[in-house]
DNA sequence: ACATTAAGTGATT
DNA sequence: AATCACTTAATGT
């Protein structure tokens, strides 16, 4: 993507001076589906800012597994991350590619300079805060208040959506990680909502069939 | 044809 | 809802 087209993408979030600086002294970065930007334990040096696809936010614990927190998409930045930056404290989450996707990182010491000097910047970062804050709180209340079939559907749907296609190329296995379950148990979910006609099933590809959140 | 990997299932806790 | 043990089916070499 060239610098034209980061522009368009970025210039309802930022001021013309502050987007000049983004792009100027921002790495312009791509990852392959999968790929790992960030991992648990690393100390912070760049935060990142979707422009194109989107990551995923994960924590992780070497015993008991993952589980999926959030995506970022389009003009996102990564709340753990800020965190990081001014807390200089390592990263306590994962954060890895959903699919091909292009990203900006920035050098953590610009944070604390642009607070002071963009309003816009200074909005950002807040109403960041807050949009990661809600989604955790999602993600909260389903484990809380849901059962595994219902987060399970709601996953589904949410993945679609980031995905923009209602076509999952993911095993069982992937879906079971990210929920923290077991394979047997997804298994066996994924056949009911098959049978009440929400997705359709083949090896490797789920296609989610009801798409209405 | 054979090995490997994904998915389905009954029984048990 | 998790785990085990096993089967069946699809895919790669």
């Amino acid at each position: 993507m060239e610098e034209k087209q980061i522009r368009e993408e970025l210039q309802y979030y930022f001021e013309e001076e502050l987007l000049e600086e983004i792009i100027r002294k921002g790495i312009h970065k791509r990852f392959s589906n999968e790929e790992e930007l960030i991992s648990i334990g690393q100390p912070i040096r760049h935060f990142p800012i979707v422009i194109a696809g989107s990551l995923k936010v994960l924590t992780e614990d070497p015993e008991q597994g993952e589980l999926l927190l959030y995506y970022l998409e389009l003009g996102d930045t990564c709340a753990m991350t800020l965190q990081c930056c001014f807390g200089n404290t390592t990263s306590r989450i994962r954060v890895e590619a959903e699919g091909p996707t292009e990203v900006i990182l920035l050098p953590v010491q610009l944070m604390e300079q642009w607070i002071v000097k963009y309003q816009k910047w200074r909005r950002f970062i807040f109403n960041s805060y807050y949009e990661r804050l809600r989604e955790m709180l999602e993600a909260i209340n389903g484990l809380a208040f849901d059962n595994l079939e219902s987060r399970l559907e709601k996953y589904l749907k949410d993945k679609a959506l980031v995905k923009g296609s209602q076509e999952l190329k993911m095993t069982q296995h992937q879906i079971a990680a990210e929920l923290n379950t077991s394979r047997v148990v997804i298994s066996r979910l994924i056949r009911k909502l098959e049978s009440q006609g929400k997705v359709a099933i083949s090896r490797g590809t789920i296609t989610v069939l009801e798409l209405r959140s």
